[in-house]
RNA sequence: GGUCCGUUCGUCUAGGGGUUAGGACGUAUCCCUUUCACGGAUAAAACACGGGUUCGAUUCCCGUACGGACUACCA
């Protein structure tokens, strides 16, 4: 009988969540669905100097927005709260103390400068690589190095220190990633990382691994710039004696940038317009705003799929999953190992196929807001009819009043360009007798009617009816191009279209 | 520089000792459409390189190259 499974997701609020670590949360998410585990969310602000100020709402906002919610989190605390690492203060001084009285750790009372003096001393020295370690460390200024006496009057006199872990001399370190397969690491090229720093917080190393041990986390999935300091939390795993229970590991491979090299970052999203971010955000410093994928009208299914895509696949064609079919198809071992360069194409293509799947009857809330923002009023069932004349047309929900707008605001202007080639007398001949016989007509009209119609006033005035077409919806749209012209016919009503073709007639300056 | 991780069409990927190396995005062309789009069809497009193992390697192993992460009292 194994355990259940337990998945954290552990953001820093040190400003908005990235695409990145949104990707990260979802995995973490799916797998606890799909094992029937929990996923828990802890907040790691143990770094007060970059703490921001909205960073963690904004985490929980964005994680709102995309319906991945946590069992048990600073929002809805379980029985293994805190959940934010500052409030757990208190409990990982007397760990590392415990590390400390095994000889796992020492105290270190090393200014910053002196560190930095260190660092230049071995760089002269051609040192390859100038770190605090089982070498450097007997020339520092540390309890291993210091009289016992000494550093108890140090410690006593309140002076600050750090606590660091004693890394052994030689050993193999040896660690079974879900991803990767077993990585191994000299313990020779690790250093003496600090575990407790000087203003009395954890670092990560410490605070992670103690919480994840006291959170009964089964499985760590996080991104793959932690795979390096991996074998450093194995160690320390062992160290406090909790081997048996040591978390499975697994990397994700990076998000990199679309073109050149490197991981996503934010220049990239504002250099190629597109969002890194999963919804807005505002600096409050710089009163910038950051683009966010919500506001820039991308759905929270279709970006969920997208997300879930990017670095992970099912093993079979189909490439539409709701979040219910994704869980259900999840699986650690299909995720790739090597890093996903970012298409927004593919996130474009994805809102698409989402949007086009919606029934009209929501499609036409998007319209009817946005017609609401400029003062338009749009009924129901009209909106509707625009949503499906425009749905197979658009991207995003707001191209949807773009594409629409023209039915519902009477047009004061026509694209010249389509209205200097196009229109002829030939054209002016055929929509006069056109308006004449909409404004006599009465019965039932719908785009089969405003066909025949159409139709038949070519046929009297001797003309092709496919040489006027595009000033016929010139006349009547002001563009070129859009959607199906009789549907709009019908939409619009016969009235309404004779008024308009009446007001080109008036209107445009006939060609020679 | 060092340590670790990675490398299949431009991009996301499937596959796996013998395949016409499959799909999707994007691109191009055609069909549909009295427009544009949608939809449908087709096309161009990939196993980084060099050794080994093997009857046979894109697949396994080793190098090389290239890419990435990490290398803080940041996470």
């Amino acid at each position: 009988m194994s355990k259940e499974v337990r998945v954290r997701f552990a953001p820093s609020p040190t400003g908005p969540l990235h695409i990145g670590g949104v990707r990260t949360a979802l995995y973490n998410y799916l797998f606890a669905k799909k094992m029937g585990g929990k996923f828990l969310l802890r907040i790691e602000d143990t770094d007060q100097a970059r703490f921001v100020p909205g960073a963690e709402d904004y985490i929980q906002e964005s994680l709102a927005w995309l319906g991945i919610s946590a069992e048990e989190s600073p929002w809805k605390p379980g029985e293994n709260g805190p959940y934010r690492q500052s409030e757990r203060k208190e409990s990982y001084m007397q760990y590392a103390l415990n590390l400390v009285e095994a000889g796992h750790a020492y105290y270190a009372f090393d200014t910053s400068e002196e560190l930095e003096a260190m660092r230049e001393r071995l760089t002269a020295a051609r040192v390859v690589q100038p770190q605090y370690n089982s070498i450097t460390r007997t020339q520092m200024k540390n309890s291993l190095t210091l009289p016992a006496e000494e550093v108890k009057e140090r410690l006593a006199s309140g002076e600050p220190y750090v606590i660091r872990v004693k890394i052994p001399r030689k050993e193999e370190v040896r660690l079974n990633d879900m991803i990767r397969g077993w990585v191994m690491v000299h313990s020779s090229t690790l250093d003496d990382k600090v575990l407790m720093k000087s203003d009395g917080m954890p670092t990560y190393h410490l605070a992670n691994i103690v919480d994840d041990h006291l959170m009964g986390i089964t499985h760590v999935i996080r991104g793959e710039e932690w795979l390096p300091s991996a074998p450093l939390h194995v160690l320390l795993y062992k160290f406090f004696g909790w081997e048996d229970t040591m978390p499975q590991f697994a990397h994700l491979p990076l998000l990199l940038k679309p073109n050149g090299n490197g991981k996503l970052s934010k220049r990239d999203g504002d250099k190629l317009g597109f969002p890194v971010f999963p919804i807005n955000w505002e600096n409050k410093e710089t009163g910038e705003t950051a683009a966010g994928f919500r506001e820039q009208g991308y759905l929270q299914d279709a970006f969920l799929n997208f997300l879930a895509f990017l670095g992970w696949n099912p093993g079979i064609e189909r490439e539409i999953f709701s979040l219910e079919e994704l869980i259900d198809a999840f699986s650690i071992e299909r995720i790739g190992k090597s890093g996903t360069k970012f298409d927004i194409e593919k996130a474009k293509w994805y809102n698409e196929q989402y949007l086009r799947s919606k029934s009209n009857q929501e499609l036409a809330l998007f319209i009817i807001d946005d017609a609401a923002k400029e003062g338009v009023e749009v009924n129901q069932k009209v909106a509707e009819q625009a949503a499906e004349l425009t749905k197979g047309r658009v991207t995003f929900p707001g191209d949807l009043w773009k594409e629409s707008k023209f039915l519902f605001v009477t047009l004061n202007s026509f694209d010249e360009d389509i209205a200097s080639k196009k229109w002829n007398s030939d054209a002016v001949k055929v929509l006069s007798h056109y308006a004449k016989a909409l404004k006599d007509f009465e019965g039932t009209f719908d785009a089969e009617t405003a066909k025949s119609l159409l139709g038949s006033s070519a046929e009297s005035e001797g003309i092709k009816l496919g040489k006027v077409m595009q000033a016929v919806r010139l006349s009547v749209t002001g563009s070129g191009t859009g959607p199906d012209l009789m549907e709009v016919f019908a939409i619009l009503g016969p009235q309404e279209v004779a008024k308009r073709i009446q007001f080109a007639l008036d209107t445009l300056p006939v060609l020679a």
